[in-house]
Parts: structure tokens; sequence; C-alpha cells
DNA sequence: ACCTGAACACCGTTCAAGT
DNA sequence: ACCTGAACACCGTTCAAGT
């Protein structure tokens, strides 16, 4: 089917951006540029989207960043979805450094729910970026990995696991939505909006009140994760191993 | 410190699309045309988003389905932020028609989370849309104050019913996104995305499989939520009223 | 192999102008 | 009171062309 020559010569015309890591100096030819490269690119968006919100990161404002055209970076990581991909899973591995720490398994698996929790809330940015991309999950996968390591310690193994990971990364997902969008809404904002007008609810006063005001989310997230693991992680065999 | 006539007369030229609900025949001059309605957009784009996805909602797009210049739109509901709220509102406000039912408060805060949740599936391009827009919440209005009707049953009353409801809702929240990003994601693509390249995982081979199947999303949703309601909600009390 | 500028097809929004 | 067209300042993306 193929005739031999046919693809490849578009390898160098046709959008690369996959493979080329630039390893070693393979190509130290007459053309050579000081040049950019994929990781480069990636930080440079990585430290954008910190210092300035998800909404900076457009091609043209990170091209400008990198004193570089607006086409190069199509060259380097692709489309705006390649980089915003690249991007995430770049900073996910950063997130998965910490030392995990517990007694039982349990609390093991805690607390990998926990740092899934603050990573998010000490880049929020980076945290809504990967949102509005879809790539939550991607963001954090490295941790991800590491909570199924601590449930088959507890000796939750196969779809068991899988099934145990997704339940609590949905929670914690859910949490972290829940305070990107606490902490981008005024507090005057909420106190008029519980209602749209002022129909009754069927609701007594105190509740009404309350639900004006903020939740604490952090708590919040403790209580109910602990509920969620518990629920879903068998209590440490080796507690009662000589029952 | 305001002269009287100052904000009497911007009325007409600044943006209105705040009252006008265009109510009975209060004006029926000279000049009046057939015309647009607030509620006629709203409904327009609704279909719009449903029929073709959170991404067709365009103001050019929607002004073509109307028939109407693209500025019309901004004179009766304002700009893009406001229409995807006032549409998110009245789509919620269809949303919570539904009986509730259950034997317990319990069974009855459960099924409430249930309804947003099947809500949320059934109508997956306008929750898509109110979750891009931060308004995931405005959606959900109505179905929580039901939520937070059957908590007050169950005894759950002022700051203790915000932070049951809110901790509720973050799952359900959860396992929404959850499943929004689920179904967009084909699963070839799934299967290599577990992990970037083949690094050891310290993973046991059957959960490494397992985690490249999808996981029943409707079955832990109800697994997961009945863990959750039911360590927010106490028991029900009639059960074991004669103790 | 790498980088560029010009161009295209979109966006949301404003505003003076019409009736 | 309502509706319009023109214009502005953005987007992401493609592509022929340079070195």
């Amino acid at each position: 089917m193929a005739t031999r020559a046919d693809d490849g010569d578009l390898m160098a015309t046709q959008p690369p951006h996959q493979a080329v890591p630039r390893s070693s100096g393979s190509d130290s030819g007459p053309g050579r540029r000081a040049g950019l490269d994929a990781g480069e690119i990636l930080d440079r968006a990585i430290a954008l989207v910190e210092d300035e919100g998800a909404g900076a990161l457009t091609m043209r404002r990170l091209a400008a960043e990198l004193g570089v055209a607006t086409t190069s970076i199509y060259w380097h990581v692709g489309n705006r979805g390649d980089l915003v991909t690249a991007l995430v899973g770049r900073h996910g591995e950063r997130l998965a450094q910490q030392q995990i720490e517990g007694e039982t398994a349990r609390d093991r698996v805690q607390a990998v729910a926990r740092m899934i929790w603050s990573s998010a809330v000490d880049h929020r940015e980076v945290t809504r970026l990967a949102a509005a991309a879809g790539a939550s999950s991607l963001h954090a996968r490295q941790l991800e990995l590491a909570m199924a390591r601590e449930l088959q310690e507890a000796g939750v193994v196969g779809p068991a696991a899988r099934d145990a990971m997704r339940a609590i990364t949905a929670c914690v997902g859910g949490f972290i939505v829940a305070n990107l969008i606490d902490d981008r809404t005024p507090s005057s904002l909420r106190r008029t909006s519980v209602l749209g007008g002022a129909e009754s609810t069927g609701l007594e006063p105190s509740t009404l009140e309350a639900l004006a005001e903020p939740a604490d989310l952090p708590s919040l997230f403790e209580a109910t994760l602990r509920a969620v693991v518990d629920s879903v992680v068998p209590a440490d065999l080796s507690a009662n191993a000589y029952l």
C-alpha cells in the first residue's frame, strides 16, 4: 500500500512536537539556533498561569513572554490543547514528591486524598486550568497512583482498587471545585443569590441565615473524606489480627 | 450628593436588562415591534445548548437562531456572562418539579442527591455550560433547597444543615464532573494515558489492568453517597422512638 | 531543523445611529 | 423603547516562506 518514501519525507514539515526531546547534541549543524525547547515553553507557561491566572494563558501572550513568534509554539508543543495537556501533566509530576504519612493504611489513603486537596489549594490557577480542560485527573495522576498503592497495602486490589480510587477522587475533586468557586464569589454576592426573589422556601430562619454564610470547606473536607475512605477501605487487618 | 435627574435619564440608554420582564401591555405605543423578550432568548439558548452542545452557544450564533442582530441580545439579557447565568438559573428551576420519595429522612436526602445527579446526566450540555461558568450550584439551587428541607425533617438545622448540604453537594458535583469527563474520553485514549511511559508503578497487574477500564459511575455514586449521607444525617429518630 | 509574518475565521463588546 | 451595522480588540490556527 504505502510507497516507500511517502511518510519519511513528511516528518520534517508536518507537525512533529511528539518525540523531539532534543536529547543530546545530535544536531549541531550550520543552521542551528540557541532556540527553544518544549520544556522551556511549558515551564514558562506554568509560571504565567501561576502568576497571572489561567485566563492569561494565550498562545500570543505566552509567545511574547518567550520573546518568540506565536507560531513557534506550535512547532514544539502543538496546539493549545496539546500545550495545556503537557503543562498539566508536567505540573502534576511535581506534586507527588511529598512523603505519605499515617499509622494505618486507611490513614495513608486519606493522607493522599489530603495531598490532592492541598495541592489544588496551593496551585489554584493551574488547577483551574486543568479543570477547564477536563484534565484534573491527569493533573493528579501521580498522586492517584500513590493512592492506588496505599489501597493495595490495605488489601484492596484490582477492580475494587479502581472503584475505591475513583470514588475517593470524585469526592476530592468535588470539594476542590467547590473551593475554587467559593474563592471567586464575593460574600456580598452570595447573600442575595440564595434565593432568586423572596419566595418562601419552607426553611427555618436559622437555616436560611446559615446558607448565606460560607462553609468551612477544609474541615468539611476532612470529615467527609474520612467517611468516604472508611466506607471504601476495610478496617486495618493488623489491628484485629489476633481475634 | 446626587442631583435629581442624573440617573433617571440614564435608564433608557444604559444597559437595562435587569427588570424589564415585559409583563402586561404597559407599552403599546406607536414605535412598538412584535419583538423579542428575555424569556424567548433564554429558551432558544437552552435549546441550542441541548441540541448542539455548550460550545455552540455564542452571541452571534444565538442571534442568528433568533433571526436578530447580535447586539439585540445585549439589550435584553446583558452580556454573555449574564446570559449564561440567567439560562442556568431558568433551566435549574425546571429540574425541581419531580416528587421526592423515600421512607426515612435519610432516604429522602439521598433521593434529592440522586435527582441532582440524574438531572446532570439527562442534561449534560447545560450541566457542562454551568460548570464552565462556575454556576453549577446555581443550576442545582432549587434542588439544594429541597435537600435542605429534607435535612430539616431529619433534625439537621442551621449551620449543621448548611454543612451537611455542602458536603453532600460537593461529592455529588464531583461525580457529575467525573461523568462528564468520562463520556468525552474515548476508551482507546484512557488505556495509554494511565501511565506516561512504562515506568514501574508498584501496582499489581490486576490493579493496573483495572485502572485502564472505566468504572461503573452510577453504582459507585449510589454506594458513595449512601456513605456520605449516613455520615452526615443522624439515623431516623422515629425508628427508635420507643427505646 | 527551526522560526517567521501574513492571513483567515472566528470570538465578545461598544456605540452612534436609526425608528 | 427597541433594534441595527460598523468597528474594535482580541482569540486559535494554517501556511508559504525564510535560514
